[in-house]
DNA sequence: TTGAAAGCGGTACCAC
DNA sequence: GTGGTACCGCTTTCAA
């Protein structure tokens, strides 16, 4: 179970450019010049070679630390990592903006913040001295803790939420347009009393409290609030009082809980869409596999190019006003279920 | 759409601890021993308080860089991304890892490795000087990968995969158990020529090679390897031309892929499990959706816990011979599609 | 109980 | 073309 390896007792010390310029033959300042491609000094090419050679065989890799802490500055952004499986659409919008901004030249950090209270953890992001924060999701920066990353040399900073946060560049993705074009959806197809389910599951709040208020708000709804965790049980639990509800209409928060509420539904012998007409949101394959198809809300997501550049933007003139950008659009997509 | 801010027009600096000490007119000595609480020496209450007050008010906050580079370490763990969802099961044992080293008192970095090679992303984690490097899945690390890391102050290389990697200490989660699990299931239901169900989604490979190759291991199984897409028409195309194939059951790497063939295999006509056996893996809820319910591969992760000691112990321990350690165990969960 | 100063690993200015 | 050196922010010995 055990291979041993011959793992060096108190570990050799970590190669520095000193170690390189000594091998080399040359000063520290040269190896800095050659191994950053330095346009404003010529290095003769043996110079170079040997420098090359020096650093490869030492296994050479610079300090980011020591450099970042020479420069003033760093190119990190720091995105908080969310901790509740958030679905494919978010993780591909994720996926985008890290290559972007890879192709911008920034590094890409996620930090865990599980665990943290958001004053520890906006604290523990600044000692990054990040030179952006996107929060998208889960912690609600404060205005303090906006000010907080500011002062610790953040040129901008980025959130995701109903409502701007002062001092940050908000992206807003609003949420409540989701319930709303679910319940409008519904209403259209003449239904009015809609329950709208709502995740036991915690952390999800930020999203679900905003599209329970976006159906609220629609003419011709009246709402009802359904907790449900995402389980058979719960769902079963929810099914067989739904006669005792007298509603017409269900929107579930996602197409997952959609899928478990409606499969719930049919097995109690409820009729779908005659009898309850159901209707989920983010329009995940899955909801293609039960009979009905679920109807559903498409989410366009602001492209990972587009967010990007604004972070770029933001970087190099941070003096400009502090923008809000409305970045999400839906819309209902009617299949078989409502 | 713009809304002013007074942002400071070339940035204001960012406190150090020598403004601090200025303003609490201490030295910058002092300041440190009171914000780190250093038990080695003893500061007056009243030095103390104007120390913390000055911090408070100029909102300081430490330069980690600076205080890595000092201390020669960091406290660093660092994750590769995944950029291909990895589904919830993946998902909560990253989550209870991270908690779990968060009490060990590391911080954890995801590093996004997107649109690098692999020798280029292991530079890049290595300049940052991680004390441990955990690559579960994606980018396979090499044995120079892993010398590379260590050589940069590393003191644990934790790898997943099917095989150790020399010089890293190995956390094996076996896929190919899953789909050796599978298989014989398949079998001992009476089947012979199964249908391995290989995603056509780049990035999956380093858990559908093993899985395949799991398969094709079990005794008196026929495997033939089946690419599909993750969508509707990769899958009614596998479906149309399925009575072709004379096969008698299938395996298709999860429940998602699974719950999708067999949807399409359904619309085709075919009877399940009488014609074709299905099982999937990762035994997800929505595989209980759709009728007849979909057997799985249940897998079980390690802890989180159990890995966050395994780290922090060979962080301690660096000389001691790097293990190998087998974590995970899968088991097929009957149901009603084989 | 507090302060002065060295030094961590790079970079970039200025001399030679 | 190349080298000497000051400095980024913080910790920690040593002296006072």
């Amino acid at each position: 179970m055990s291979q041993s390896s011959k793992s060096s007792e108190p570990s050799a010390p970590v190669p520095t450019s000193a170690d390189v310029a000594r091998r080399a033959g040359v000063s520290r300042a040269t190896v800095s010049y050659v191994l950053n491609n330095t346009e404003a000094v010529r290095i003769s090419e043996p110079t170079r070679r040997k420098v090359r050679e020096a650093a490869e065989e030492l296994g050479y890799v610079p300090h980011a630390a020591a450099r970042s802490l020479r420069a003033g500055r760093t190119r990190i952004v720091l995105m908080p990592t969310p901790h509740v499986p958030i679905g494919p659409l978010y993780s591909t919008f994720l996926d985008e903006l890290q290559w972007a901004l890879r192709r911008l030249d920034y590094t890409v950090v996620q930090y865990g913040s599980l665990g943290l209270s958001g004053d520890e953890a906006v604290r523990a992001w600044a000692e990054l001295r990040p030179v952006a924060v996107i929060s998208l999701g889960e912690i609600t920066l404060s205005a303090r803790n906006v000010a907080t990353l500011r002062r610790a040399g953040a040129r901008a900073v980025i959130t995701m939420g109903p409502t701007a946060v002062p001092g940050a560049h908000a992206l807003v993705m609003d949420q409540q347009q989701i319930g709303a074009r679910a319940a409008a959806h519904l209403v259209e197809r003449g239904r009015r009393r809609i329950g709208v389910v709502v995740p036991r599951e915690a952390g999800l709040e930020l999203f679900s409290a905003p599209r329970l208020a976006g159906a609220r708000g629609v003419a011709g709804a009246e709402v009802e609030a359904l907790p449900m965790a995402y389980s058979e049980e719960s769902a079963a639990e929810l099914a067989a009082r739904w006669r005792g509800l007298r509603l017409d209409a269900a929107f579930a928060y996602n197409d997952e809980y959609a899928m478990l509420l409606m499969r719930a539904l049919l097995d109690e012998g409820l009729r779908v869409p005659e009898e309850v007409a159901v209707i989920g949101a983010d329009d995940l394959l899955i909801g293609r596999l039960l009979r009905p198809r679920l109807s559903t809300v498409r989410i366009e997501m602001p492209t990972g190019d587009h967010l990007a550049s604004l972070v770029d933007h933001a970087v190099r003139e941070p003096s400009e006003a502090t923008e809000r950008h409305d970045l999400m659009t839906a819309e209902a997509v009617r299949r078989e279920s409502t």
